[in-house]
DNA sequence: CGCGGGTTTGATGATGCTCAAGCCCGGTGG
DNA sequence: CCACCGGGCTTGAGCATCATCAAACCCGCG
């Protein structure tokens, strides 16, 4: 449970077998059934997550009831909401089970508290969140200058595995359009005769 | 000049003055004039900017031509292209001086030493990549789930300061519209008789 | 077998873009 | 000092893209 948690971790830093007893005591286990929440709207974010195995949608809800997906995750991803764990503020996004989950969560003050234990673990989040804000930057980029079939083509060439898994209409909330929409683009790109 | 640059980061984090000097000692100080730029599409990002004073602008380039504004930095804020930075890759985005700037520069490989000798500047660098996440997190929600006007409406709520100081034409491509569309909602907002 | 979610298809309409022209205003040079 | 220029902003008319609404379809599952 906690193989997949450290290798991603060590992928980017070095740890000792001490340091890693302490990640691994913070870090508690926690399962969700499909459809499943792991964060409503309005309630506060005060954990961080890692996806050992399984998948996560978030998606944040506008006046007219309709979602729309800000981000997935999968094995070995990190999720939460950004904006509400680290602004103290009440969460924005909802965050879904899409199917049965096993996840290791860590409080935010426990992590404060790691982040000091072990210097190696705040170097990895660092480089973590340099990740996470090149991909939303990359995110913006196609959202503001790339019609809906041009995001959908680059979608598909970045994120393939993502692509595969993910049912049609959620693909279509992600590219920021409607599933009739991306049926239709579909239509036209595997069918262009 | 490196006022600002230390304040900042003491803003976050705990610094002694044996800290201070050598964060100053790697960063190194760059002017620009007016629409001058800071970085060119095409290239290797390879050093993190702080504004000291002045303005920039990062902005991608469609097929067309046309150019979509990611972001504004003012004093004291920071930029980059992060995909490019921690990505190695040629920058997707130009970053240009709105007016003259008074900048300070740390190499890639600079701040990768300054991490391991000032481990609270690697928090701090945590903290402000957390909050540039969260950042990136919101502009998306509205990107995805709000129309012009409303996006426009939340811009001013949120961030007078750069409604107050930057063209219409560049607020317009950072709500993701046409100039023409931004003049019309503010017509429909203000004069709504 | 029938239900229901996800997907497709079609017809219609709104939002926002394009293109084109005019306006306002500050800066420059005669 | 004024006339001219040019950039930013506004206005208008027509148009493309994509959303909406509605219905049919497909297929796994109870």
């Amino acid at each position: 449970m906690y193989n997949l948690l450290l290798d991603k971790i060590i992928e980017k830093v070095n740890l000792t077998c001490a340091e890693q007893e302490i990640i691994q005591q913070y870090f508690v286990p926690k399962r969700l059934k499909k459809r499943q929440y792991l964060l409503q709207e309005g309630n506060v974010c005060d954990r961080l997550t890692f996806v050992s195995n399984g998948s996560l949608v978030s998606y944040s809800t506008d006046d007219k009831g309709c979602e729309h997906v800000i981000s997935f995750a999968f094995d070995g991803c990190w999720a939460g909401d950004w904006a509400s764990l680290y602004g103290k503020q009440p969460s924005s996004l909802t965050i879904e089970a899409l199917q049965p989950c096993e996840l290791l969560q860590i409080r935010a003050e426990h992590q404060e508290l790691l982040f000091t234990l072990v210097p190696a673990y705040e170097r990895f989040m660092r480089i973590n969140h340099q990740n996470t804000c090149a991909a939303f930057q990359r995110r913006l980029e196609s959202s503001l200058g790339l019609c809906a079939d041009e995001r959908y083509t680059r979608l598909i060439e970045e994120s393939p595995v993502l692509a595969a898994r993910i049912p049609l209409n959620l693909i279509a909330s992600y590219l920021g359009v409607t599933p009739e929409t991306l049926s239709r683009v579909r239509k036209q790109k595997y069918i262009p005769a």
